[in-house]
DNA sequence: TACGGCGTGTTGTCTGACAATTGACCCGGC
DNA sequence: GCCGGGTCAATTGTCAGACAACACGCCGTA
């Protein structure tokens, strides 16, 4: 049903994933014939591993997976909760807050909506809070039912298992702020601390912003990464 | 002299730049045969940019620009004043201070020399103090006269314009820290404001680290983008 | 020992073809 | 007039095979 070469960037991740950094793999030739298509796909499926810094190709020597290893960050739109799951670490949704109300003029413009639904919780690890998330999201894009059924703590999670609308990024502003009023009430901190700040709209594929959410973040207990890579030549200003 | 790839992807850049969101372009073999590569090379450069976002191609129908513009972020790997010179902002180098010492255990064994040469200088913005970076990069990555002669307050844009070590990435931790000491000494900002602050290192292509840098910047100047994108079937976890 | 050519294996690129998919067009039936 | 289905052209996706460019080890030679 999928498309080849989705089935084999899938392989080729799996294969990864047993593989030892440094190690070298099979030669393109032989991984086309043993993954059952023609080089052409695998080289396309290569090339967005590669682009993600999961694999790096030699000319002339081979392919082989990066001798350091390079923890998920941020590039992969994946929730709290996953983050905290894929390290091992328990949370849980404190108190939550589901609102509905008139959208303003710039959410009305943004989301397309002039009602939105806005969903505030804190998020607690290890039972310490650690971050208080606020989703300002268009009414209707979530039936009530869901919502108040299947939401445990993110929204992200709940739109990415319903598929409907598909997502396809979010581009998130990082900034460093006080903590003060209400926030610095529900974080259980004292006015004054310093929070890192996600400012984040979430994008369908059709460009459409359905969320536009807001995470604060206490210092500590998750560490956030981003990977820049050198460009190869597809910026127009070089 | 460059790989036919490289420049491919360099030219649809430059194609992309010229180009309205929604516009669709020319079909692969014509865009082949203008570019002077084959179908296969032009498919490969499409690809990153696809990945990126940049571009959509769908079966059956073509390929064209996003709907909506995905700024640059944080996934580029750019100096502070390529930055600002893409949003027409006039930076300069402050005080600058170059110190040999010996590195620390941690340092040794990240870097991989017993000797480290320590970079720190304030950045400003039309003026205004916006940034305090240090720069820790082993003794003998870039001779001394290089350093004395062409640096001008990126470390970076140094190492970059070289091509020597050849660098491929740098994996940065974001967050959000008080300003205290000499640090807020340097940006001119009392005790107890809040910075935004990124310890990146930097990576070859071999693996290897040859820069450690720490970044603090003063809110409001610069705005920090990251754009994450749901997984396309290449996490192993699905 | 030092050095330079050579052979082998790998990724990079090219060529040509066919498959799958989409959207538009046309035409007939109601 | 409107709707439905079939056909057709255009486009991206995939395939197969070949050659080019490159890196590295091997071996013969000075």
């Amino acid at each position: 049903m999928s498309k080849p070469y989705q089935r084999t960037a899938h392989a080729l991740a799996e294969l990864l994933e047993r593989s030892e950094p440094g190690e070298v793999l099979p030669s393109e030739p032989r991984l086309a014939e043993q993954l059952g298509v023609s080089r052409a796909t695998l080289r396309e499926a290569m090339s967005a591993l590669e682009d993600r810094g999961r694999i790096v190709r030699r000319q002339g020597v081979g392919t082989y997976v990066p001798p350091t290893i390079i923890e998920a960050g941020l590039e992969e739109l994946i929730s709290i909760e996953t983050m905290a799951a894929r390290v091992g670490l328990e949370v849980e949704m404190g108190d939550s807050e589901i609102l509905h109300r008139n959208s303003d003029p710039e959410e009305a413009q943004l989301l397309g909506v002039d009602q939105v639904i806005e969903i505030s919780r804190v998020i607690l690890a290890e039972g310490e809070t650690v971050a208080y998330l606020v989703d300002t999201i268009g009414k209707g894009m979530i039936p009530e039912a869901v919502l108040a059924k299947e939401f445990h703590g993110s929204v992200l999670d709940l739109l990415l298992e319903r598929g409907e609308p598909a997502l396809e990024y979010s581009k998130s502003e990082i900034s460093a702020v006080f903590a003060e009023g209400r926030i610095a009430d529900r974080l259980e901190v004292p006015a004054g601390s310093v929070l890192l700040r996600f400012e984040a709209s979430l994008f369908t594929k059709d460009g459409q912003v359905v969320d536009r959410s807001q995470g604060y973040f206490l210092p500590g207990t998750f560490k956030f990464h981003v990977v820049r890579r050198v460009g190869r030549g597809l910026s127009a200003t070089a």
